[in-house]
DNA sequence: CATAACCGTCAGAACGTTCGGTCGGCAAGT
DNA sequence: ACTTGCCGACCGAACGTTCTGACGGTTATG
């Protein structure tokens, strides 16, 4: 039943398609690669899946590259490269450390959008084996920096002290790397547009500014919040406009 | 039919630590079922991996569970519940936005807290199946509510208006959801605590409080930013404490 | 109070399928 | 003649799932 010698002919319809395609190499491979994964999952996605997306077969596959891990490993060095790339950047300036944090937070929105799809598999990685398990520890490193650079802006006066470092920080690029998950360059939103919107809401938060209103409804500027301001804006914030209500 | 009485010994040890213990049900199945699959990532996680965390056989899994994807439909329903309900409870209230807005962010960290482990599968789940597609549609209608919500707080002219609605309502729930990759009960971080920063940092951002400074580090109250305020606080902030660096 | 019927729980051994990966060879450009 | 790009056939292992049946405990009956 089985033991077919070997030869045929082949079809030449498929070796067609081949040759009239531009033929691919390492980069171009990874680039469709990098996508399905980010579409599937990782493991989500067999070898299988990606010859019928890049239209050769599984062992053409195999002739550019050398292991589905290597794809992973790939896109996985861009990412970090970009991040430590970013924090060698600032590390080498000696602004405060409020500032470093603010051009950090922008770099890191910006590394994000220019390399999306190789963050995005970055921040998916659970450390199952080893190659992931290198990748979380180096994001972790990276996440250490941005936690000292809190602590140091809180030590500084410059950033709200109720707050723990650790958990600001944690909270801080949880928002900027939330953007993987619905970011597409696509959506024609400037990258700058976003990178303003994170620092905006990041810095100053997401309420109307207090010292200067913009537009129609005025505040009593500069108003003293009694101390506990976050404990609940329910009550006693005296807002106008409340009765709006739809 | 089955009619074989008592005999065979067959293997006392396996049997033994199966009758020692405590036998599953599809309660405590998915709970450890659930950890793997954050651990590992569902795709990631073979049904004899379970068993071996379960310290049973794979086809004894099967008399408990209809499949591998029961195990995720359960936790990916208690998680839209969660948040649905949420929803449910606030829009029985007519306060104005801004506040329905902040009690959706606060519930839905304490959401996200007490069903943890749901809450972070569904947050990764990728559209693969039917299943995860469906998943997919509920959170992308609730994201539509946040939405929604923001928006009429910035008509309201509670919120700031200089950021799109859209943005500023998934770098919110950004900031919220990214709990789901490091919050661990354990940490002993009180769920108030989360809650609070969140909250503080979503609504009055991480600089230090312009209008009321706390501690040391005076700043010129309730200075006036030159209208494009985000752009850069690079220059002319006019804080001090500069010099500092470090 | 014994016992037989029945139940929930699980092991073991397979099922067919799909996995990541290999190999020999063909076609075309240089 | 050699390299580059690829195909089709194939492999062993692992996958999710199903089947048969053994075991301990409960319950109903005599």
């Amino acid at each position: 039943m089985r033991a077919r010698p070997r030869a045929k002919p082949a079809s030449p319809d498929a070796r067609g398609a081949a040759a009239r395609r531009r033929p691919y190499d390492v980069e171009s491979l990874l680039e469709v690669a990098i996508a399905v994964f980010n579409e599937q999952g990782y493991d989500g996605t067999s070898m299988e899946d990606l010859s019928r997306r890049l239209g050769i077969t599984k062992s053409a596959i195999y002739h550019h590259v050398e292991s589905k891990e290597q794809l992973l490993r790939m896109a996985l060095d861009r990412a970090l490269e970009g991040l430590f790339t970013l924090v060698a950047d600032i590390g080498a300036t000696d602004q405060p450390a409020i500032e470093r944090l603010e051009a950090l937070v922008r770099g890191g929105v910006e590394v994000l959008i220019d390399r999306l799809p190789y963050v995005t598999l970055l921040l998916r990685v659970r450390g199952n084996t080893a190659l992931e398990h290198y990748a979380l520890e180096r994001r972790r490193s990276f996440d250490t920096i941005v936690a000292e650079l809190v602590k140091q802006a809180e030590a500084d006066g410059d950033i709200r002290p109720d707050v723990d470092p650790g958990l600001t920080a944690r909270l801080l690029f949880g928002m900027v790397n939330s953007l993987a998950d619905w970011y597409r360059p696509s959506d024609h939103l400037e990258r700058s547009e976003v990178v303003d919107a994170v620092t905006r809401l990041a810095f100053e938060g997401l309420r109307t500014p207090r010292g200067q209103p913009m537009g129609s409804a005025q505040v009593p500027g500069c108003i003293a919040q009694p101390s506990g301001l976050g404990e609940s804006s329910l009550l006693g914030s005296g807002r106008a406009g409340a009765a709006r209500g739809k």
